[in-house]
DNA sequence: ACCCAGGCGGGCG
DNA sequence: CGCCCGCATGGG
Protein backbone atom coordinates (compact mmCIF):
# COMPACT_ATOMS: atom_id res chain seq x y z
CA UNK A 1 0.00 0.00 0.00
CA UNK A 2 1.20 3.58 -0.65
CA UNK A 3 0.77 6.38 2.16
CA UNK A 4 0.79 9.82 1.22
CA UNK A 5 3.44 11.69 3.96
CA UNK A 6 5.95 13.93 4.18
CA UNK A 7 8.37 11.82 6.56
CA UNK A 8 12.52 11.92 6.80
CA UNK A 9 12.87 8.36 7.52
CA UNK A 10 15.88 8.17 9.25
CA UNK A 11 15.76 11.03 11.24
CA UNK A 12 12.46 9.50 12.90
CA UNK A 13 14.04 5.96 12.91
CA UNK A 14 17.40 7.45 14.28
CA UNK A 15 15.47 10.23 16.93
CA UNK A 16 15.41 8.10 20.30
CA UNK A 17 12.00 6.98 20.06
CA UNK A 18 9.94 3.69 20.64
CA UNK A 19 10.24 3.04 16.79
CA UNK A 20 13.95 3.71 17.37
CA UNK A 21 14.17 0.75 19.57
CA UNK A 22 11.97 -1.54 17.96
CA UNK A 23 12.53 -1.59 14.45
CA UNK A 24 15.56 -2.21 11.85
CA UNK A 25 16.91 -0.86 9.02
CA UNK A 26 17.42 -3.86 6.72
CA UNK A 27 18.38 -3.07 2.87
CA UNK A 28 17.59 0.40 3.27
CA UNK A 29 14.12 -0.30 4.38
CA UNK A 30 12.59 0.29 7.93
CA UNK A 31 10.97 -2.95 9.79
CA UNK A 32 9.24 -2.17 12.47
CA UNK A 33 7.20 -4.89 14.57
CA UNK A 34 5.00 -5.17 17.61
CA UNK A 35 3.49 -8.09 19.07
CA UNK A 36 0.67 -8.66 16.85
CA UNK A 37 1.68 -6.37 13.80
CA UNK A 38 4.89 -6.21 11.64
CA UNK A 39 5.53 -3.47 8.90
CA UNK A 40 8.15 -2.88 6.04
CA UNK A 41 7.93 0.08 5.05
CA UNK A 42 9.91 1.39 1.92
CA UNK A 43 11.08 4.94 1.44
CA UNK A 44 12.42 5.81 -1.91
CA UNK A 45 15.45 6.93 0.26
CA UNK A 46 15.59 6.98 3.56
CA UNK A 47 18.35 9.61 3.84
CA UNK A 48 16.21 12.54 2.76
CA UNK A 49 12.63 13.74 3.12
CA UNK A 50 10.12 12.06 1.35
CA UNK A 51 6.52 12.08 0.19
CA UNK A 52 5.10 9.07 0.18
CA UNK A 53 5.96 5.34 1.20
CA UNK A 54 5.15 1.86 0.49
CA UNK A 55 3.89 -0.51 2.84
CA UNK A 56 3.77 -4.09 3.50
CA UNK A 57 2.04 -5.66 6.70
CA UNK A 58 1.41 -8.76 8.28
CA UNK A 59 -0.83 -9.90 8.94
CA UNK A 60 -3.16 -7.85 7.13
CA UNK A 61 -3.05 -4.07 5.23
CA UNK A 62 -4.01 -1.78 7.39
CA UNK A 63 -3.49 1.92 5.99
CA UNK A 64 -5.14 3.71 9.24
CA UNK A 65 -2.92 1.55 11.94
CA UNK A 66 0.39 2.75 9.69
CA UNK A 67 -0.91 6.38 9.49
CA UNK A 68 -1.30 6.76 13.32
CA UNK A 69 2.14 5.08 14.10
CA UNK A 70 3.73 7.69 11.85
CA UNK A 71 0.98 10.71 12.98
CA UNK A 72 0.05 11.39 9.50
CA UNK A 73 -2.12 13.69 10.57
CA UNK A 74 0.68 16.32 12.03
CA UNK A 75 0.88 19.20 9.63
CA UNK A 76 4.98 19.91 9.83
CA UNK A 77 4.61 23.17 8.30
CA UNK A 78 1.62 24.51 11.29
CA UNK A 79 3.85 22.59 14.12
CA UNK A 80 7.09 24.24 12.92
CA UNK A 81 5.46 27.81 12.67
CA UNK A 82 4.41 27.11 16.33
CA UNK A 83 8.17 25.92 17.74
CA UNK A 84 9.87 27.74 15.92
CA UNK A 85 10.60 30.58 18.50
CA UNK A 86 13.88 30.78 18.38
CA UNK A 87 17.64 30.76 16.23
CA UNK A 88 18.12 27.56 17.85
CA UNK A 89 14.88 25.92 17.60
CA UNK A 90 15.23 26.93 14.17
CA UNK A 91 18.73 25.17 13.54
CA UNK A 92 16.80 22.14 14.57
CA UNK A 93 14.23 22.54 12.37
CA UNK A 94 15.73 23.23 9.30
CA UNK A 95 18.25 20.23 9.61
CA UNK A 96 16.03 17.49 10.39
CA UNK A 97 13.09 18.50 8.23
CA UNK A 98 10.51 15.52 8.22
CA UNK A 99 11.55 14.25 11.51
CA UNK A 100 8.02 13.11 12.74
CA UNK A 101 6.79 12.23 16.26
CA UNK A 102 5.36 8.54 16.21
CA UNK A 103 2.66 7.28 17.88
CA UNK A 104 3.87 3.10 19.59
CA UNK A 105 1.84 0.67 21.52
CA UNK A 106 2.24 1.66 24.78
CA UNK A 107 2.33 -1.46 26.19
CA UNK A 108 5.65 -2.07 24.58
CA UNK A 109 6.57 1.62 24.95
CA UNK A 110 6.83 1.59 28.61
CA UNK A 111 8.41 -1.85 28.30
CA UNK A 112 11.11 -0.18 26.54
CA UNK A 113 11.46 3.13 28.56
CA UNK A 114 11.99 0.89 31.55
CA UNK A 115 15.01 -0.23 29.80
CA UNK A 116 15.94 3.30 28.95
CA UNK A 117 16.37 4.52 32.49
CA UNK A 118 20.01 5.71 33.23
CA UNK A 119 20.90 3.54 30.22
CA UNK A 120 22.55 4.28 26.87
CA UNK A 121 20.82 3.77 23.57
CA UNK A 122 23.23 1.05 22.07
CA UNK A 123 22.91 -0.92 25.51
CA UNK A 124 19.07 -0.48 25.29
CA UNK A 125 18.96 -1.79 21.51
CA UNK A 126 20.89 -4.84 22.61
CA UNK A 127 18.70 -5.39 25.28
CA UNK A 128 15.33 -5.13 23.30
CA UNK A 129 17.08 -7.38 20.45
CA UNK A 130 17.45 -9.80 23.40
CA UNK A 131 13.61 -9.68 24.39
CA UNK A 132 12.82 -10.19 20.96
CA UNK A 133 14.03 -13.68 20.38
CA UNK A 134 10.75 -14.53 23.17
CA UNK A 135 9.00 -13.48 20.25
CA UNK A 136 6.81 -15.34 17.43
CA UNK A 137 8.59 -15.72 14.08
CA UNK A 138 6.46 -14.54 11.09
CA UNK A 139 6.74 -14.44 7.24
CA UNK A 140 6.38 -11.42 5.06
CA UNK A 141 7.53 -11.54 1.86
CA UNK A 142 8.32 -14.95 2.19
CA UNK A 143 11.20 -13.70 4.63
CA UNK A 144 11.20 -14.59 8.48
CA UNK A 145 11.11 -12.01 11.18
CA UNK A 146 10.28 -11.49 14.85
CA UNK A 147 7.25 -10.06 16.15
CA UNK A 148 7.45 -8.44 19.76
CA UNK A 149 7.15 -11.14 22.71
CA UNK A 150 3.35 -10.13 24.23
CA UNK A 151 2.80 -9.71 28.28
CA UNK A 152 2.18 -13.29 28.78
CA UNK A 153 5.13 -14.82 26.63
CA UNK A 154 7.28 -11.47 29.20
CA UNK A 155 5.25 -12.86 32.25
CA UNK A 156 7.44 -16.19 31.49
CA UNK A 157 10.71 -14.52 32.20
CA UNK A 158 12.24 -14.78 35.65
CA UNK A 159 14.01 -11.96 37.04
CA UNK A 160 17.48 -13.94 36.96
CA UNK A 161 17.05 -14.10 33.11
CA UNK A 162 16.30 -10.31 32.75
CA UNK A 163 19.00 -9.77 34.82
CA UNK A 164 21.51 -11.64 32.32
CA UNK A 165 19.70 -10.31 29.03
CA UNK A 166 21.51 -7.12 30.94
CA UNK A 167 18.51 -5.21 32.29
CA UNK A 168 20.89 -5.34 35.56
CA UNK A 169 18.50 -3.85 39.09
CA UNK A 170 15.81 -2.04 35.91
CA UNK A 171 14.78 -5.87 36.28
CA UNK A 172 12.37 -6.28 39.12
CA UNK A 173 10.83 -2.93 37.52
CA UNK A 174 10.07 -4.61 34.43
CA UNK A 175 9.17 -7.94 36.07
CA UNK A 176 6.72 -6.00 38.18
CA UNK A 177 5.03 -3.87 35.14
CA UNK A 178 4.44 -6.89 33.15
CA UNK A 179 2.01 -8.11 35.73
CA UNK A 180 0.87 -4.62 36.57
CA UNK A 181 0.08 -4.25 32.55
CA UNK A 182 -1.64 -7.31 33.02
CA UNK A 183 -3.82 -7.24 35.91
CA UNK A 184 -3.87 -4.21 37.91
CA UNK A 185 -4.26 -1.68 34.58
CA UNK A 186 -5.42 -1.94 31.20
CA UNK A 187 -2.74 0.19 29.31
CA UNK A 188 -5.33 0.73 26.01
CA UNK A 189 -7.99 1.90 28.33
CA UNK A 190 -5.78 5.55 28.97
CA UNK A 191 -6.02 5.83 25.32
CA UNK A 192 -8.19 9.02 25.22
CA UNK A 193 -7.25 9.88 28.54
CA UNK A 194 -5.68 13.35 29.10
CA UNK A 195 -1.81 13.80 29.43
CA UNK A 196 -2.45 14.40 33.31
CA UNK A 197 -4.26 11.18 33.75
CA UNK A 198 -2.34 9.15 31.84
CA UNK A 199 1.04 10.48 34.05
CA UNK A 200 -0.63 9.63 37.28
CA UNK A 201 -1.65 6.18 36.16
CA UNK A 202 1.95 5.13 34.93
CA UNK A 203 3.83 6.63 38.03
CA UNK A 204 1.92 4.49 40.08
CA UNK A 205 3.79 1.40 38.79
CA UNK A 206 7.41 0.69 40.61
CA UNK A 207 9.81 1.91 38.41
CA UNK A 208 8.26 4.68 36.34
CA UNK A 209 8.62 8.28 37.54
CA UNK A 210 8.24 11.79 36.22
CA UNK A 211 10.75 10.94 32.81
CA UNK A 212 9.48 7.45 32.10
CA UNK A 213 5.92 8.67 32.23
CA UNK A 214 6.75 11.32 29.87
CA UNK A 215 8.16 9.37 27.36
CA UNK A 216 5.40 6.89 27.48
CA UNK A 217 2.73 9.97 27.59
CA UNK A 218 4.54 11.61 24.25
CA UNK A 219 5.59 8.02 22.22
CA UNK A 220 3.19 5.78 23.30
CA UNK A 221 -0.08 7.58 23.96
CA UNK A 222 0.84 11.11 21.20
CA UNK A 223 0.69 13.40 24.21
CA UNK A 224 2.41 16.12 22.35
CA UNK A 225 2.99 18.21 25.26
CA UNK A 226 4.82 16.00 26.98
CA UNK A 227 8.61 17.04 27.38
CA UNK A 228 10.73 14.56 28.88
CA UNK A 229 14.08 15.79 30.15
CA UNK A 230 16.73 13.26 30.37
CA UNK A 231 20.60 14.37 30.76
CA UNK A 232 20.59 15.22 27.24
CA UNK A 233 17.84 17.36 26.89
CA UNK A 234 18.63 19.01 30.56
CA UNK A 235 21.92 19.73 29.01
CA UNK A 236 21.00 21.16 26.02
CA UNK A 237 18.65 23.34 27.76
CA UNK A 238 21.63 25.17 30.20
CA UNK A 239 23.41 24.93 27.12
CA UNK A 240 21.90 26.58 24.84
CA UNK A 241 18.98 28.75 26.29
CA UNK A 242 20.56 29.76 30.02
CA UNK A 243 24.53 30.40 28.88
CA UNK A 244 25.14 27.26 31.16
CA UNK A 245 23.57 28.12 34.44
CA UNK A 246 22.60 24.35 36.38
CA UNK A 247 18.54 24.42 36.40
CA UNK A 248 16.33 22.45 38.14
CA UNK A 249 14.23 20.32 36.14
CA UNK A 250 11.18 21.60 37.16
CA UNK A 251 12.45 25.29 35.90
CA UNK A 252 13.18 23.32 32.65
CA UNK A 253 9.50 22.07 32.46
CA UNK A 254 8.30 25.69 32.98
CA UNK A 255 10.24 27.02 30.53
CA UNK A 256 8.76 24.32 28.01
CA UNK A 257 5.56 24.71 28.63
CA UNK A 258 5.44 28.17 28.35
CA UNK A 259 7.55 28.60 25.34
CA UNK A 260 6.37 25.53 23.29
CA UNK A 261 3.16 24.63 24.58
CA UNK A 262 1.37 21.79 23.45
CA UNK A 263 3.79 20.83 20.46
CA UNK A 264 6.34 21.07 23.69
CA UNK A 265 7.06 17.35 22.56
CA UNK A 266 8.08 18.09 19.09
CA UNK A 267 10.38 20.89 20.25
CA UNK A 268 11.62 18.45 22.72
CA UNK A 269 12.53 15.28 19.78
CA UNK A 270 14.45 17.88 17.18
CA UNK A 271 16.65 19.93 20.24
CA UNK A 272 17.25 15.75 21.65
CA UNK A 273 18.48 14.97 17.86
CA UNK A 274 19.97 18.21 17.54
CA UNK A 275 21.79 17.73 20.63
CA UNK A 276 22.99 14.16 20.09
CA UNK A 277 23.98 14.73 16.34
CA UNK A 278 25.98 18.27 17.16
CA UNK A 279 26.97 16.58 20.73
CA UNK A 280 26.00 19.76 21.86
CA UNK A 281 29.28 22.01 20.35
CA UNK A 282 27.25 23.71 18.10
C1' DA B 1 41.57 3.97 34.94
C1' DC B 2 37.40 7.04 34.97
C1' DC B 3 32.98 8.79 33.16
C1' DC B 4 28.63 8.43 31.29
C1' DA B 5 24.13 6.68 29.72
C1' DG B 6 16.52 9.01 27.28
C1' DG B 7 16.28 7.97 36.12
C1' DC B 8 14.30 5.71 39.85
C1' DG B 9 13.17 4.41 44.74
C1' DG B 10 14.25 5.14 49.36
C1' DG B 11 15.77 7.74 53.20
C1' DC B 12 16.50 11.95 55.46
C1' DG B 13 15.77 16.85 56.85
C1' DC C 1 7.76 18.48 49.59
C1' DG C 2 13.23 18.85 47.99
C1' DC C 3 17.62 16.84 48.08
C1' DC C 4 21.02 13.16 47.97
C1' DC C 5 22.54 8.63 47.35
C1' DG C 6 23.17 3.92 45.42
C1' DC C 7 22.26 1.32 41.66
C1' DA C 8 24.15 -2.75 37.12
C1' DT C 9 26.37 -2.80 32.92
C1' DG C 10 29.20 -1.88 28.89
C1' DG C 11 31.38 1.42 25.75
C1' DG C 12 34.30 5.59 25.03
Amino acid sequence: MRLDIDIAIKETYESGQTLSFISKIINNNLVYSEDKLLLYINAESIDNPVHSIYVKAYPKHDASYVKQLLRSKDNLNKIYESIDTDSIMHKAIMSYKGLRLTKSDPVITTIVFIISQFNNINRIRGIIDKLYSYGKVVKLNSKSYRLFPDLYTLEKISIERLREIGLGYRAPYLYNAVRYMLYNLDMYSLEHKSYEYIKDALMDIYGIGDKVSDCIALFGYGKTEAFPIDTWIKRAIERLYFNNERLKISKIKEFAYSRWGRYAGYAQQYLYHLSRMTKLSI
